[in-house]
DNA sequence: CCGGGTCTGTTGAATTTTCAGCAGGGTTGA
DNA sequence: TCAACCCTGCTGAAAATTCAACAGACCCGG
């Protein structure tokens, strides 16, 4: 029994960034641009102002995130747009956790998200999706 | 203008993986559970058998995996239920990259994930999400 | 019974990441 | 004007990660 058919590497983690790499990306996006002050500030463990611009400037070099200067200080945001990281992070997510079922993972979010939504709705738009697939796809 | 008013730190990225030990737990989750050669094969710019291993190691000293025998060989696994991983992941990527809106992510997951859904549709679930909110929450 | 192969446990080194200090330039307010 | 302050650019060191090699145990086929 050969173990392993599917080439199936990990990727879509993005590229494979380091911890502070991937809190300070995490930060951009929430904030949609911040200055090295804010990030420090939303930062875990929060190092010196210089150790934070130290994984700005490699972000850089990554091409991952850009700068514009904001009067005096520069802010930072991430280079490509907002939209394609969402939908990297979520087929991410969807073929890591969820076994690439779209489906469930938005029944999961849909439950656990404050919103009590009832079996029988559940099942109207678990239908509404699969004919849509069909259909549409 | 003071910038930062939430404390708002990063967190919710379990607890900062590195990048291989990121890339080990995706695979774990993936596969729900898996030999060392397994592990080895799915992982991107494949390190030796031993390197695999070392990051097993310190991954089972975080208490983040078990593993259990399977004749000769161990087969690992999370350590915490798949069900509290992919509340958390969700959790996490719901606050970073859609601004706290499970909603946004619902439509966005279903946009994405080849189910062409109407807008009459997507209206039609937005509106039901809402109205369930309300009631039942 | 014995050799080859596979697996785990452990150790130490190479590489990467993470971090802080210092120098220079510009802005601000007294 | 000028001094205090804040910001960036850069450099080198500390710490963590990543990795490979080696030793010992086990299993299997001949």
């Amino acid at each position: 029994m050969a173990a392993t058919l599917m080439p199936n590497k990990t990727e879509a983690t993005p590229a494979g960034l380091s911890r502070r790499e991937t809190q300070v990306m995490d930060i951009l996006h929430r904030r949609t641009g911040a200055t090295v002050a804010e990030i420090m500030a939303d930062l875990p463990d929060p190092p010196t102002y210089s150790a934070v611009r130290s994984v700005l400037r490699i972000l850089g070099e990554k091409k991952l995130i850009k700068h514009r200067e904001d009067g005096p200080r520069y802010i930072y945001y991430p280079a490509n747009p907002t939209e394609t990281a969402r939908e990297d992070v979520l087929a991410h997510v969807v073929r890591t956790y969820f076994g690439d079922s779209p489906e469930q993972a938005v029944t999961a979010l849909l439950r656990m998200s404050d919103v009590d939504i009832s079996d029988a709705e559940l099942e109207r738009l678990r239908n509404t999706i699969r004919r849509a697939r069909q259909s549409g796809r």
